[in-house]
RNA sequence: GGCGCGGUAGCCAAGUGGUAAGGCGGAGGUCUGCAAAACCUUUAUUCAUCGGUUCAAAUCCGAUCCGCGCCU
């Protein structure tokens, strides 16, 4: 923990993409008073709104948002960079006695404000080009051998030393001065409840495929040219998020319509999936069913269990 | 009707006598600075059907069914 820390409180809702967490919060944000902090790793890309189902003008009129457009789509962006709207969002809600509500659907965001974030220093773009060239030349393997022979111990530490993303960051770390992995990975936030909106998945898929067809309808392609039109190339992150990537794919004539809009589908399906998978085991949620039960009674319900289990504390 | 080619998992597909590769999809997981990422596990008691040859058949032979192409 570090000396700036804010020891702060709020509200969480998570859950799968389109379980409705952004019309629940919406709602009890406006009865509340509330500021929302989105959690979403998406929503900080300026301009990608329609694919990203970013809360609408009208209602950010209504809420104060936080971790919205916080960055350009050609910029790449990290959870350190998260904690720090988060820092701003709760000295702004202090000053103004205002109560916060943590929003969203990306895991490593929210367990990082449950659990607080290792002083850590940022990968500089010099030392991951340097691992990122290791991995194009000799593959996962080159990664290995080189972590296995600076520093086996952390190897070992690894829960899956096939993946390329971790091993460049255990390199990285050493690069930049540490000997040993640091102590908080592999911890789960298992003291603090959140509140999370469960809907079966069949009823979800619908959801899903309704909401992309929504999506184009509403425009995605014309957005994603007006970006591409724009910045010329997206960062890799906001290149490969999903709907932007299909839709650019479609603009360049290498996908039809039709098959833009399946991918994005099953994409989202593969998504959703992965985000239950770590909402289940990485933290303890409370579930409340999202879905057979109209707005206000699940708006009432998520209420009754933030009473019920209080503000929840938040490092950052 | 004749000739040719083909039929292997939900989909694509390798295998042409020695006991069913791989990919996608699905399911289940991992998780502290790219996370809408990356990675891991798992998923066909059986190869269109029936019969035959053989120690041994998805593989060879015969019949039947289905699909595609060409010819009449």
């Amino acid at each position: 923990m570090n000396p700036s820390a804010c020891n702060a409180q709020a509200y969480f809702l998570v859950g799968p993409t389109a379980a409705g967490k952004t019309t629940v919060a919406q709602r009890l944000a406006e009865s509340m008073g509330a500021d929302i902090l989105s959690a979403d790793s998406m929503l900080v890309y300026q301009g990608m709104n329609i694919g990203t189902a970013k809360p609408s003008a009208a209602e950010q009129s209504r809420v104060r948002y936080w971790g919205l457009d916080l960055v350009e789509p050609s910029e790449s962006f990290s959870v350190a960079r998260f904690i720090q709207e988060a820092r701003r969002c709760f000295e702004s809600a202090r000053e103004r006695g205002v109560t916060v509500i943590i929003a969203g659907g990306t895991g490593l965001y929210i367990k990082a404000l449950l659990n607080g974030l290792d002083e850590l220093p940022d990968p500089s773009p010099e030392i991951r080009a340097r691992w990122q060239a290791v991995l194009e030349r000799d593959g996962v393997e080159g990664l290995r051998t080189a972590l296995a022979a600076r520093n086996p111990a952390w190897l070992q530490v690894l829960a899956d030393p096939s993946n390329s993303r971790r091993l460049m960051r255990a390199l990285e770390l050493m690069d930049s001065g540490f000997s040993e992995p640091p102590q908080s990975w592999g911890k789960r936030s298992r003291e603090s409840w959140v509140t999370g909106l469960e809907v079966p998945r069949d009823v979800l898929i619908q959801r899903i495929e309704l909401r992309v067809n929504e999506m184009y309808a509403a425009g995605l392609l014309n957005e994603t040219q007006a970006l591409m039109a724009r910045y010329g190339a997206l960062s890799e992150t906001a290149a490969g998020a999903i709907g932007y990537a299909e839709a650019m794919s479609c603009l360049k004539g290498t996908l039809s319509r039709a098959a833009a809009v399946q991918l994005t589908i099953q994409r989202t399906r593969q998504l959703a999936k992965r985000q239950m998978t770590w909402f289940r085991h990485q933290m303890r949620v409370f579930w409340v069913p999202g879905a057979g039960i109209d707005l206000d009674a699940l708006v009432a319900k998520v209420a009754e269990d933030w009473m019920q289990h209080g503000p929840q504390s938040v490092v950052c």
